[in-house]
DNA sequence: GGACACATGTAATCGGTTACATGATTAC
DNA sequence: GTAATCATGTAACCGATTACATGTGTCC
C-alpha cells in the first residue's frame, strides 16, 4: 500500500493534517496498513491536492505554527472506495523474531530468552494500545470489528509465546554448539 | 530486513544459487522474513562475495544454463550470528484485508464476502505450504518450532474468519448507505 | 506453437527514508 | 537548559522493483 492510498484512507475517515496522518499510521488503527514518514506524506498530500482528490484549508493557531487541514473530495472518496473493491493484495507477516527462533540451536538460551521477552513486550504494548483506543469505535462498526480482530490476534500470540517459549529456550540449551555433548 | 541479510540467512542454512534464494524467500520457510526479486538478489550476492562473506563455484549443467552456487564463509556466518544477537526489530503485520473490513459499512456485502474468501484462500494456501514442508524439519529443531508456530497462527486466523466473518458481512448489509433505514 | 521452469544479469525508474532547515510552547 | 510535542517542508540518498536481454528444455 502506497503512502498516497494511506492518506486517502485516513482522510476518508475525517479531516486531518499531515502531522496527524503520520501519527495515525504509526500508532492507532491504521498501523495495520502501513507506516509512513513526513518525507513521504507531505509530498503525497500536495500531489493529491493537485489531482483534486483532497482540498486544504490553512488554520492559524496562537503560538503553534499554522496547520494545513486536508479534506477528501467526492472524487477522492470514490477513487478510494473503488480501490477497496478490487481484489486485495495478500496480508503479510514479517517476523525478525522468527528468524532468531529459526537459528535457536546456534544461539544460546540467553539470546533466545531476550528475543522472547522483546516480542512479548511488543505484543503487550500493541494490546494496550488497542485497548486504549476504545473510544474510536463506540459507534463505528468497522473499527470495532478490526479492534476485536487485533485483540484476539495479539492474545493468541501472547498465549502461544507463554506456552511454547520454554521449548524454544530448551532447543538453545540442549545444543550449545556440539550436538553429541549430552549423549554420555 | 535487507536483501543482503536475507541472502546470508538462507546461505547459513546451506549452499544455494540466486535462483533458489528467491524461491525460498517467496515460498518456504523464509517467506516470514522478506520477499526479494532477482534484481536485488544478484547484486547483493555479488557484493557479499566482494566482501568475503560468501564464495561461489560455477556448476556446468547439460542443457540448462550454468548455475552459480554460493557458500557462506566463516566471516559471513559470524556476521550473521552477531546480527541475530542484537535486539530484533518489531514484527509487523500488514493487512489489506483489514482495510476493507474497516470500511465495511460503505462497501456492500458482496465485496466483503469476496474479501473474506480471498483472505481465507490465502490462509489455506499458506497452511498447505507449511504442511508440505515437513521434510525440511525432520531433525532441525528451529525449523520445527517456527513451523508449529506458523501452523498455529494460520489455524487461529482461519478459525477467527469462520467464526466472525458473518458479523462483518452483516455490518455491510445492515447499513447499505443510509443508517436510519431499518429504524421503522 | 505457447507457456512455464530453469538460470543470470543490467538499467531505468520509483518509492521511500534520513537528514536537514525552521520555529514556538510546554514540561521536567 | 534540554527534551518533547506541535507543525511543515525539501534534498540527498538508497534500496528495491520492473522491465529488458538471453537462452534451453519440457510439458500441454
Amino acid at each position: 500500500m502506497s503512502v498516497r492510498s494511506l492518506c486517502l484512507a485516513i482522510l476518508a475517515f475525517g479531516d486531518a493534517t499531515g502531522y496527524e496522518i503520520r501519527k495515525e499510521s504509526t500508532e492507532g488503527r491504521f498501523s495495520y496498513f502501513d507506516d509512513a514518514s513526513f518525507g513521504s506524506i507531505y509530498p503525497a498530500l500536495a500531489r493529491l491536492e493537485a489531482e483534486g482528490m483532497v482540498t486544504v484549508r490553512e488554520e492559524q493557531q496562537q503560538g503553534k505554527p499554522a496547520r494545513k487541514v486536508y479534506s477528501i473530495t467526492d472524487k477522492g472518496r470514490s477513487e478510494f472506495i473503488a480501490s477497496l473493491c478490487e481484489p486485495q493484495a495478500p496480508d503479510t507477516f514479517k517476523s525478525p523474531f522468527l528468524l532468531i527462533a529459526l537459528y535457536a540451536e546456534e544461539l544460546g538460551p540467553d539470546v533466545i530468552r531476550r528475543a522472547l521477552n522483546r516480542r512479548r513486550d511488543q505484543v503487550i504494548a500493541e494490546l494496550k494500545q488497542i485497548e486504549g483506543s476504545a473510544e474510536d469505535c463506540h459507534q463505528h462498526q468497522g473499527s470495532k470489528w478490526i479492534r476485536d480482530y487485533g485483540l484476539a490476534y495479539m492474545n493468541f500470540t501472547l498465549d502461544y509465546l507463554d506456552k511454547h517459549g520454554d521449548d524454544l529456550v530448551r532447543i538453545a540449551r540442549d545444543e550449545p554448539q556440539h550436538p553429541q555433548q549430552a549423549a554420555e
